[in-house]
DNA sequence: TAAGGAATTAATCGCTCGCTTAATTATTTA
DNA sequence: TAAATAATTAAGCGAGCGATTAATTCCTTA
């Protein structure tokens, strides 16, 4: 029998002083789930990761299904704030907002999770959220998205009025589509074209996507 | 014991006449791939679908990752054929083609596929696949989509002379994002726009998105 | 300083997973 | 018509799953 140096073995009972146990799930459970999906993610993984026991994840959570829901929550709620932040700052300069100034507002709070490695594995948790156990995607995202994007899509119909309100919503939703797709860093964009970003693996900057996304906005009607 | 009436134990052994279980299999997995995502369908639940057992699944894929990349490959195929037929049948009428021939015949392959229930499922396991196994997803997709997309950005890039070949590349991801999430029906637009379309749950036809992409490809470059 | 609560592990339960093996039956081939 | 092959089920293996329970230890409060 060897005994294993530096890993001691840890005794059940409340550890001394502080811990952040809580957090610690979360943010691993975060990375997980965003590269491993929902049903690809098991309770035993996360709870490697973190070194402790699937217990303390019962304990803290209760379910699966309800830690989820809180790493989703953490994030989702703070983007869809800084959106409606991003708004009220807009209207409060003008009462005739550019397409361009919506589009920005909408997106940034988005680009600027990019910046830090957890902040990225949300957007990419995110990205495949829209598919996840369907009924428990969409309780999470009416419940934390519904009210700026309605938000937005009335500015945008006084930007646009030669759209009706269901043509804005659409083209919300090809805008929401185009930033999930190219944020979640899934798109291969690195074997397709080699060596096009002076930043390794930094591939969009927000300019060009709201470039993009307004033209899109602003395309001529077809109806 | 009451005996079960019309539906009779199977036996084992080779079956009389002809049956198509190879090619069941595969639609019925097309569909829970779509539903439930690559980790959250199992083999189980596919036997049950088609009646038949697991046993039977591995006997013909030899393994789930197999029977899915079976899957995706049958109709990804026929899409990256489509779309470089389209492509061919442009540039065989003019040297110059426009950037809406262009979208057009890229994304027509996609909702043509909307037509039909497995169509329907096919396009939202591609929209999943993205973040689907990575190592698969990655592999799956170079293998189907690399050729076509790489001669429609040649000829996006003629078109679009004011652009570097990256700059193409990255607004054609943008398309992509934008047509995937809009064809995987699970944008909620249902929820946030009640009654807007005539035709129940079709909620784009391929002009609207034609013309919000193309608008984006043409989108002045802001670099 | 004793009691109660908070934070943790060990152990394990019942289920479901992908996959394998052996047996069985129908069809095709020699 | 006998042998080979194709198509199928029954049974079950070992592993991993989410969740529960009981025991344990430390911290806070009375």
């Amino acid at each position: 029998m060897v005994e294993i140096v530096g890993q001691r073995r840890k005794r059940p009972g409340r550890p001394e002083g502080q811990t952040h146990s809580r957090e610690d799930i979360l943010d691993a459970s975060e990375i997980l789930f965003a590269e491993l999906g929902y049903a690809g993610t098991s309770l035993r993984y996360v709870a490697e990761r973190v070194d402790i026991t699937t217990a303390l994840i019962t304990y803290y959570f209760g379910s699966k299904e309800n830690l989820f829901r809180e790493v989703f929550l953490r994030k989702g709620r703070e983007i869809a704030k800084s959106r409606m932040q991003g708004l009220a700052a807009i209207l409060a300069e003008t009462d005739a907002p550019q397409v361009e100034d919506l589009v920005r507002a909408f997106l940034a709070p988005s680009i600027k999770l990019r910046e830090t490695r957890q902040g990225l594995a949300f957007l990419r948790l995110h990205s495949r959220l829209h598919m996840e156990p369907e009924a428990l995607s969409y309780e999470l995202r009416r419940e934390v998205y519904d009210e700026s994007t309605r938000a937005y899509a009335t500015a945008f119909l006084a930007a646009l009025p030669e759209l009706t309100e269901a043509t804005v919503y659409r083209r919300m939703s090809l805008m929401i589509g185009a930033y999930l797709y190219a944020f979640s860093d899934t798109n291969r964009l690195e074997e397709l074209v080699p060596e096009q970003s002076p930043t390794p693996g930094i591939f969009y900057d927000l300019d060009e996507i709201v470039a993009f996304a307004s033209a899109g906005m602003r395309a001529k009607s077809v109806a």
